[in-house]
DNA sequence: CTCTGTGAAGTCATTCACAGCG
DNA sequence: CGCTGTGAATGACTTCACAGAG
């Protein structure tokens, strides 16, 4: 156990670790070692290991990890023991599958509203859980009212970062951004990316320029992958 | 000029280079130097000069680099000067979202087909730009009638792999993954990822350890970011 | 004897810093 | 001069390999 600071590749790891748990908890077995883990869900033990020892000293030598503890101990660190409530600011297409994507739920997260700057749009209550579209510019009060501490950006590029600064303004100090727009945080701030664009267009060129051997198993960089799934009634 | 291979973290950039060189295009600005666009995007001006000469000598010196030249040269690179064909597998709520997606259209990706294996959804028309549904099990010879290159994965983690699986069969290479599992592809199939799970858990975590100094500029890691979009119009 | 936790080694990515072209 | 292209330096991340706990 350090006291290093960690790194965005490992939290993002231990996410794809919990899932594994979660799998393997699912399936009835007690206790794995990083080697099982890592054969079962291709990834490299001694990362396993060395990702987990940076919060403590969770294993048993001789023995591996007990699965539940295991999974206790991630879920604290990731700081999912704790609600927390999310706003979707732009309630076009992807922003309204969002707020009926129920993979929120299983990382203990709930979508408190929907903002949008639509007339037509404010005060309708949309999708299977009936969010209420609140006026973008009551986004602090709404903000506070709900206790909301997580944002999810799905509006126009152009936008996006008028919106992140009035969401920053509102004390909001994660959020999950979908526009395509390289944004300026305050520190203190998060702000994750996920660009369908990059993705794309990286995806293109290795089109253009086939590999050989096109690597199978990508890092687990970039906010991503899993083999199965726990919770698999979702639906996208 | 040299014949390394690639990482995917240049492609990726490369993406992000592009975004920038639209806006400036768009802006009648005619030559940038590394260190202007640097500046104004927030890159780092080695960088981009790295990245690029991977490819060739795109610049003058003591001047920069000709927006419009280099905007081409990229596109070229990235493959994107030939049109691509998208199939979008799971036509929930993502999936009908993504095949509205304007996005795909500037980087020269047409969304061709959506399947599901539902049947009330099977034979319909949805979205604003009508896609038909297809039924799953028509894939192969969908994809080939329409001449689909690139496959989105918006299904259930359960099935993700059998999914994939038969995606492989038909001969797609390339392959943007929704679903929140760890996929394993054979060789020569590119599987980019993009978990919503392991982002928001991770930004969870984030919340639960407030550092002093959140970086503001993290690494153009995991397919991302940028700051303006030349194409203003797209609605998520 | 198995498997963790971890220094040390190895690999890969970013940034520096400058020779030399235009 | 300014700015590119690039080796060399630095830094970050991963993997190896093993001492030692159970």
């Amino acid at each position: 156990m350090k006291s290093e600071k960690i790194s965005e590749l490992t939290t993002n790891r231990l996410s794809v670790y919990l899932r594994c748990l979660n799998t393997l908890a699912a399936a009835g077995i007690k206790t794995v070692s990083s080697k099982a883990m890592a054969e079962q869900f291709n990834l490299n033990s001694a990362q396993i290991r060395k990702d987990l020892a940076y919060f403590g000293e969770f294993g048993v030598r001789g023995v591996g990890y007990y699965v539940e503890n295991l999974r206790d101990h991630i879920i604290k660190i990731l700081g999912l023991d704790v609600a927390h409530r999310v706003g979707i600011v732009g309630a076009g297409n992807l922003g309204t599958a969002l707020a009926n994507y129920d993979g929120f739920t299983t990382s203990n997260f709930t979508v408190a509203a929907l903002f949008d700057n639509a007339r037509e749009k404010i005060g309708e209550r949309v999708g299977r859980n009936q969010v209420m579209v609140h006026d973008v510019r009551n986004l602090a009060r709404v903000v506070h009212d709900e206790e909301i501490d997580v944002i999810v950006l799905s509006v126009p590029a152009r936008v996006a970062q008028k919106v992140l600064n009035q969401v920053m303004s509102a004390g909001i100090k994660a959020v999950l951004n979908f526009a395509p727009a390289r944004l300026q945080a305050r520190r203190g701030v998060k702000v994750k990316n996920v660009d369908l664009t990059v993705a794309l267009e990286s995806l293109s060129y290795s089109l253009a320029r086939p590999q050989v051997s096109t690597i199978t198993n990508p890092r687990v960089t970039h906010a991503y992958e899993e083999i199965a799934q726990h919770d698999e009634t979702r639906e996208l």
